[in-house]
DNA sequence: CTTTTTAACTGGTATGATCAGTTGACCAGT
DNA sequence: ACTGGTCAACTGATCATACCAGTTAAAAAG
């Protein structure tokens, strides 16, 4: 059973020129064929490109004038953190370690905050929805399954914190993780085999020791932080 | 010269479909009319409808089934920070509280980090672009401009840390701070007056000392966060 | 009662026309 | 030589009307 599953055509349109744009093979500043061209040229209909069209302005990846050209913008000036995942890995697949590092940088940073205001916010209800998960970890040695749980743990501590941002900003590096999920399996192994930190994590949030939690989080990050830029080779 | 635009029809469905889904008049799980529904009830072509509903996909918002009935999505669970702008304010023009304390949080966890990245990165060059902001800085008393002066120095710092992903952070929460532009001309005053710190982070970054960069940038990224959580009443 | 068929939905795509801003060439008047 | 207006040829915005392609649930068949 192949999950087969078609690609609507204003979907290719977008996903084409977004990647032309993130390529820089669309300049900043470049104006974009219009749109009558680039339906003849792509032999789709109008409307489809338009739609396509307006996926980019909110990606803040065109400028749309009326009567004027559409022209393309400086994303790393104006694009939000949604652009993410497509900067992450380019159309061959690979990873781009730039953003890699960036994102490693980005959770190391996030993480303790979460996990501390999780401990002021979750407290012991937030506790008890974490326990079975630990549970789960300490009976496993699979990677793959290990790694889903680990995800799944700070899903629930960054719901636990309570802060809508936080979640959202959780969401778009997810993601951003999704991109990569299996290449990451292997390299982020000693975090996900750290399973004691996170019970210890767990105990904090429970206890509402927020202090220590920030410290957990961080020391437990750190671990696949400092496995990812080794094998980004840096630092 | 007042700036008149006029907004486009499917910018307008967009905003009113996307205001009821975040106010949750139209609850997680709701199915939307169809296209052809909400196109005859809102008196407008289809096509503008659906350009309308290709943003709110994107934005994840809504899923969109081929064949079946579009459905309002989880955006708590599913949607990045794009969203925080329209979470920020409401119709009226309010500022949803919750989300500002977030902001508040992320903001004082990132301005470390991004800051000691800034001084590792960055190095001279960056600083050279930093002392004709705080020469100015220390020219002027006037809030607004000081405001705008801070603005400016961070996003050169967020520039010079070089991370693409600190940067597209920074635009996320830029575009939310814009919404509440004026009213934390007042209430950030605290940390708009405090050019000192951000002149010795200057300093500390044109050295490359990026330890005391993260802690000159918490102290001083801490007067906002007091002052807005003051505003805000808590804690 | 279960399975199959079918008709009435849903969104996706296509044509082709018209409205509405932008731009630049052209031309008068200064 | 410059200013300002006119106009034609772009651009995107909106419209009406088909028809294609999946989904769904009721009707028909077994």
């Amino acid at each position: 059973m192949e999950n087969i599953q078609k690609i609507s055509i204003s979907e290719q349109v977008y996903t084409q020129l977004r990647d032309r744009i993130l390529k820089k093979v669309l300049p900043v500043g470049a104006e974009l064929p219009s749109e009558r061209e680039l339906s003849e040229t792509l032999g789709v209909n109008r409307g489809a490109v338009r739609e396509a069209i307006k996926r980019l302005q909110q990606a803040r990846l065109v400028r749309v004038r009326h009567g004027g050209a559409t022209q393309v913008e400086n994303f790393e000036a104006e694009g939000g953190l949604e652009l993410l995942p497509s900067l992450m890995v380019n159309t061959h697949g690979q990873v781009n370690l730039e953003v890699a590092r960036g994102i490693v940088a980005l959770r190391k940073a996030l993480a303790p905050v979460v996990a501390g205001q999780a401990a002021l916010q979750g407290g012991k209800i937030l506790a008890e929805q974490l326990k079975p998960l630990i549970a789960e970890m300490q009976n496993t040695q699979e990677l793959p399954k290990l790694q889903q749980l680990a995800f799944d743990f700070w899903a629930r501590v960054v719901q636990g914190s309570g802060n809508v941002v936080f979640k959202l900003a959780f969401n778009s590096m997810n993601q951003t993780y999704l991109a990569a999920w299996n290449t990451l399996t292997l390299v982020m192994q000693d975090e996900f085999r750290d399973v004691e930190t996170l019970a210890q994590l767990a105990q904090a949030i429970e206890t509402g020791e927020h202090r220590r939690c920030e410290v957990l989080a961080r020391q437990h990050v750190e671990l696949g932080s400092r496995a990812l830029n080794a094998a980004l080779g840096q630092h």
